[in-house]
RNA sequence: CGGGAUGUAGCGCAGCUUGGUAGCGCACUUCGCUUGGGACGAAGGGGUCGCACGUUCGAAUCGUGUCAUCCCGACCA
């Protein structure tokens, strides 16, 4: 291709609306454009980095016997009606109607519509298993898109499902495409670490994440999440769903006797504490939740926090808030009291669930909320001041240099990148949608199902966040947009121009993706856009071309060789 | 949903306080000159100043509303 006839258009700065740096780079050197908030326009450029991306599924995914399928991009309502999430998807799924006023949806996911054709084409165990997958555009409407392709509202995604007779099998396809994502990731690229993750409030499920784990130093985090991982053994987990062992802390609060205290103005952990001049391990903290519109109470030591997921699912719940001061309020007069957050306990509360964490179980002596206001009940014990809830349940967010469960070693946390997720559904959409196959055993069973789902255009964001320098894009050669950039110094040199054009025509003969830069501008406009835009390799011809000696030069590490134009076109060639 | 900020040419910005009919850099067009790290000179083209209403003889500028975008937060008691 002839940088001269590219539609490309580099900026000379970066956007001034970009945050993290795939976002300003893929804009400034002309990948992306946006068209509204979250929706991008794919460049030429960015296509073809997006084609490699999907080639490379394409090939781990028919490799490990998944086959491809085009699935609708609008959906109609009853599906989801069927499967029951049209009520509970939320406001990310975006409805719309058509002309008769019939409700459909853009999709966001596809487990209703492979459902469907599952349980129309699928009647025998001996069609099992069979995994299909797709690569399309999804559309979610997130409440708050950011950092560019990283969390768009449309975006290219590969989602896959699998159709299994039973566990062992499901088992087996997990395995299979666990693999896969392994394999596509490396040849992508990019370094991925496979995650534990929450399954949501599906019992008995199992999910995990592939996660491109972002530099700490990095500016801009670009990474939305928190991988505590093990030091030692090689355990990780999303924040949302790592467990750690209970840290050594002291847990009596050392007080002679139950009494009700005054503690004026200390709405917070700190400040009781510091008023007291005790630990805030031997406090017991109240918070109150609205989980699917109930009041939950929750309790927890007070050095430790709630990790909101893990809470909504000991209630099997799909939404979680933390109530709103005009909530507790109501609450509290619902109970004949008017306490206000910071003096919230359990006792004496009405018509609300409540859960406490492990952490409180051992608390003696310790200090807890009486629902009066600027008072704390002192000296308190399980069983005799006030009842310990039934349900206990972790629900503590792990903190770094927690213990390890597997091996109890130091866990440490790291941003990361969620570029793939792996999902034992089961039963779950099967069942609702009536979608079975008749058994050995004569008997009709639903479907054991599998889903897997890897961001392509958030891959591709991904690998520019992890390769990359100050002066532009650094693509992993396997998803770059061309693999060479042959650049004249000057087009007004007649040999210059003729040995670059002699380079450009062999590598274009062997099938090397190359660009040449034919167009009328000074070196370093060539020289910069070539850094910018990102091509794995350059081969510079300019006035040692006398001497037949032309520059090539290795993008990823900047490094500079000086070759004769053979030797560079046999360097491209034997890549 | 709450808070903050910003909307002026494709991109980055100034002008607004103190109303008088729009400007700078980059990019774009033409010519000259230049060609190893985002040159230079000359001449051009391009903007209903987000939108609506209002105040005024007159609004990019003041007021009200609205829409959009960006950032932060969404309550750890």
């Amino acid at each position: 291709m002839r940088m001269s006839k590219l539609f490309v258009q580099t900026l000379r700065e970066f956007p001034a609306d970009a945050e993290v740096i795939s976002h300003k780079l893929l804009v400034r050197a002309g990948y992306i454009r946006k068209l509204t908030n979250g929706v991008y326009n794919f460049l030429p450029l960015m296509w073809r980095v997006l084609k490699k991306v999907e080639n490379i599924v394409r090939e781990e995914m028919d490799a490990a016997g998944a086959q491809e399928l085009l699935m609708p991009f609008v959906q109609p309502s009853e599906l989801w009606q069927e499967s029951g999430r049209w009520d509970v998807y939320g406001k990310e799924l975006m409805r719309l109607q058509d002309r008769h006023g019939r409700d459909m949806c853009l999709g966001p996911t596809h487990e209703e519509v492979i459902t469907s054709i599952a349980r129309e084409g699928i009647r025998s165990y001996k069609q099992l298993p069979v995994n299909l997958y797709q690569i399309q555009s999804k559309f979610r409407d997130e409440i708050r898109p950011r950092f560019g392709l990283l969390r768009g509202r449309e975006f290219i995604m590969k989602d896959a499902y699998s159709f299994d007779v039973d566990e062992e099998g499901l088992d087996k396809s997990y395995e299979i495409m666990a693999q896969a994502y392994r394999n596509i990731f490396e040849r992508c690229g990019l370094e991925t670490k496979m995650v534990q993750s929450d399954s949501g409030a599906i019992g008995g499920s199992v999910s995990h994440e592939f996660m491109v784990l972002v530099n700490e130093e990095a500016e801009n985090n670009a990474g939305e999440n928190d991988v505590f991982y093990c030091t030692k053994c090689g355990y990780s987990a999303n924040s949302n769903h790592a467990v750690s062992i209970l840290n050594k802390a002291e847990t009596d609060g050392k007080f002679e006797k139950a009494e009700i205290i005054d503690t004026p103005n200390t709405h917070s952990i700190e400040e009781l504490a510091a008023f007291l001049n005790i630990p805030s391990t031997v406090i017991c903290k109240a918070l109150i939740y609205v989980v699917d519109g109930k009041y939950v109470l929750a309790l927890i030591r007070g050095d430790r926090t709630v990790e909101e997921t893990k809470l909504m699912n000991v209630f099997a719940g799909n939404d979680i808030r933390i109530a709103r001061n005009d909530e507790i309020e109501e609450i509290m007069s619902a109970s004949g009291f008017n306490a206000v957050a910071g003096f919230i306990g359990p006792k004496g509360l009405k018509n609300i669930e409540m859960v406490a964490d492990e952490t409180v179980k051992d608390l003696k002596n310790f200090v807890i909320g009486c629902n009066q206001n600027d008072k704390h009940l002192v000296g308190a014990n399980w069983g005799i001041d006030i009842e310990l809830p039934k349900k206990i349940a972790d629900i503590r967010l792990v903190e770094e240099n927690d213990k390890c469960v597997d091996c109890g070693a130091e866990l440490k946390v790291t941003k990361g990148i969620e570029v793939g997720n792996i999902f034992k559904l089961g039963t779950k959409y099967s069942k609702a949608m009536n979608a079975t196959f008749t058994d050995k055993d004569g008997k009709e069973k639903p479907f054991i199902m599998g889903c897997y789902g890897i961001g392509i255009s958030r891959t591709a964001a991904a690998a520019v966040e992890r390769h990359h320098d100050e002066y532009g894009i650094k693509w992993p050669l396997a998803i770059a947009p061309y693999t060479v950039i042959v650049v004249p110094v000057s087009d007004q040199d007649e040999t210059q121009m003729k040995v670059a054009e002699e380079i450009y025509n062999k590598l274009l003969t062997a099938n090397v993706e190359v660009l040449i830069d034919d167009r009328s501008e000074r070196a370093g406009v060539k020289l910069k856009d070539a850094d910018l835009i990102g091509i794995p390799y350059r081969i510079t011809v300019g006035k040692t071309i006398k001497d037949n000696l032309v520059e090539f030069k290795t993008r990823a590490t900047n490094l500079v060789e000086t070759v004769t134009p053979d030797e560079a076109i046999e360097k491209i060639l034997s890549l």
